[in-house]
DNA sequence: CAGATGATTGTTGCA
DNA sequence: TGCAACAATCATCTG
């Protein structure tokens, strides 16, 4: 695998995301690597290191050199040696549609940032790859060259290697040194035994995030290891722009405003509860050291919305799909955007065994989010379902995160995957008998 | 503002 | 069988 990371001055100006010469090479940790070239390129400020750099091995291109021969330089779609096109202006302009407040095609943002569509390429190109080889072994063990290159893919602590990525590191000044540089013995970190009816955390808005992305990156990269899949979510969320950014900051605080509610409530039981039962009060008070405490927090400093506040998880991986899958429609409904989508698949899209585990992946989730809520919380599952199908209606801002990625899903899985719009009653009972016992389906 | 904590998922090992 | 720990990363909280 080749994730190497060509300077900008070797492919052009600032894209800067020199794509391998094998695109069997090709993985999401390109798209990480991209990113990482568009952070170490400085467009908006250095954040992430090149550990990766260092620590994958590389996928030698056939005459040993690392040569960029596809990518892309700002302005201009490079290919790799099977002319498979990565990405082009086209897209580029899509991109440029689709989030048009951070997209400046003058200013060569990355590719990935430009449009999650690429990131489609990535996944899909690495797919082929990764059912081949495993990302993982790949990754943890150090593939072993192939056998006559000139050891192109150096063992993850080559040495040059280290050297070149502490150099790289150093130039661009990383924000997020190398995490075997800092990484101290943790002390055991004993995790408190939580009240079962305490209402949970509202997880942030990069964790929901880090939910909807997991899913596809795993589809295409099943062997990815969970640091592999962390790493590229991060990217994923550095591109992300800030509208979609927005989109899941809004959940998080409807969320969060839904668990002070929650938590307000539950510490009130707890006081009666611990006036009726003293003895469990000790236990309590010690799980609960402020139930008695006013909330640092003012309870209800957040505007009542009208609806749930927590669109409900199903709501989440949803407006993810469509987020991922293509340009925006305004002005089209949700059907008429998957019907559309559906009716005109890209041409230049590979569909992938993988993908299609991805997309179950994905749709599971959907579906699977109210059962894990369900299990989990005793938050209003109501307002939950009531947030999936709003969701369907009302796609909230987040989901314009990657609108590409939806529609390609839509368009690769076609007539096999689960229709959104009611087609999907064989589908949904299967999904519905496996998954949840019909209980929450409909 | 720096550091701690907890969240994300999947795997592994232990009680 | 169930639960804790662990991996990388980020957001949030806390002192």
């Amino acid at each position: 695998m080749d994730v190497r990371f060509y300077p900008p001055s070797s492919v052009g100006t600032v894209g800067s995301c020199s794509l391998p010469a094998d695109p069997s090479c090709l993985s999401s940790l390109d798209y990480y690597h991209c990113n990482k070239s568009r952070h170490s390129a400085g467009e908006h400020g250095v954040r992430r290191g090149v550990r990766l750099f260092s620590t994958l091995p590389m996928c030698p291109n056939p005459d040993g050199k690392r040569l960029p021969s596809a990518g892309f330089d700002g302005d201009n779609m490079y290919m790799n040696e099977n002319n498979q096109e990565f990405i082009s202006p086209n897209q580029i302009q899509e991109m440029a549609h689709l989030d048009g407040s951070h997209y400046d095609a003058a200013h060569h943002s990355p590719l990935i940032n430009r449009s999650p569509r690429i990131l489609t390429h990535h996944i899909s190109a690495l797919s082929q790859m990764n059912s081949q080889v495993g990302l993982r072994s790949a990754l943890t063990h150090g593939s072993p060259s192939p056998p006559g290159s000139k050891s192109a893919t150096p063992s993850p602590s080559s040495s040059a290697q280290e050297e070149e990525t502490d150099s790289h590191s150093k130039t661009t000044g990383e924000k997020r040194p190398s995490s075997e540089m800092l990484k101290k013995p943790k002390p055991q970190k004993k995790k408190k035994k939580k009240d079962p009816n305490e209402p949970q955390k509202p997880v942030s808005a990069y964790a929901l995030f880090f939910r909807d992305t997991q899913a596809a990156i795993k589809g295409q990269n099943p062997n990815a290891t969970f640091g592999d899949v962390s790493k590229i979510v991060a990217s994923m969320w550095d591109s992300l722009g800030e509208e979609q950014k927005q989109g899941y900051k809004k959940k998080t605080e409807a969320a969060k405003k839904e668990y002070l509610k929650a938590l307000a409530a539950y510490r009130a039981s707890l006081v009666s509860k611990n006036y009726n039962d003293p003895a469990e009060s000790k236990s309590a008070q010690t799980s609960q050291p402020s139930h008695m405490m006013p909330p640092k927090q003012p309870l209800y400093s957040v505007p009542p919305q009208p609806s749930s506040p927590y669109l409900g998880p199903g709501s989440f991986p949803l407006p993810d799909l469509q987020s991922y899958g293509g340009p925006p429609h305004h002005g089209l409904s949700q059907t008429q955007i998957l019907s559309g989508m559906s009716a005109s698949p890209p041409s230049s899209f590979q569909i992938s065994p993988p993908l299609h585990q991805q997309l179950s992946l994905h749709q599971s989730s959907i579906l699977n989010q109210p059962i894990r809520m369900q299990q989990v919380q005793s938050q209003p599952i109501i307002s939950h379902q009531m947030g999936l199908q709003s969701s369907l209606h009302s796609p909230p801002p987040g989901q314009q995160g990657f609108p590409h990625i939806q529609s390609e899903y839509q368009n690769s899985v076609g007539s096999q995957s689960p229709p959104v719009g009611g087609q999907n009653a064989e589908w949904d009972s299967e999904y519905c008998n496996r998954e949840c016992g019909g209980n929450l389906c409909r």
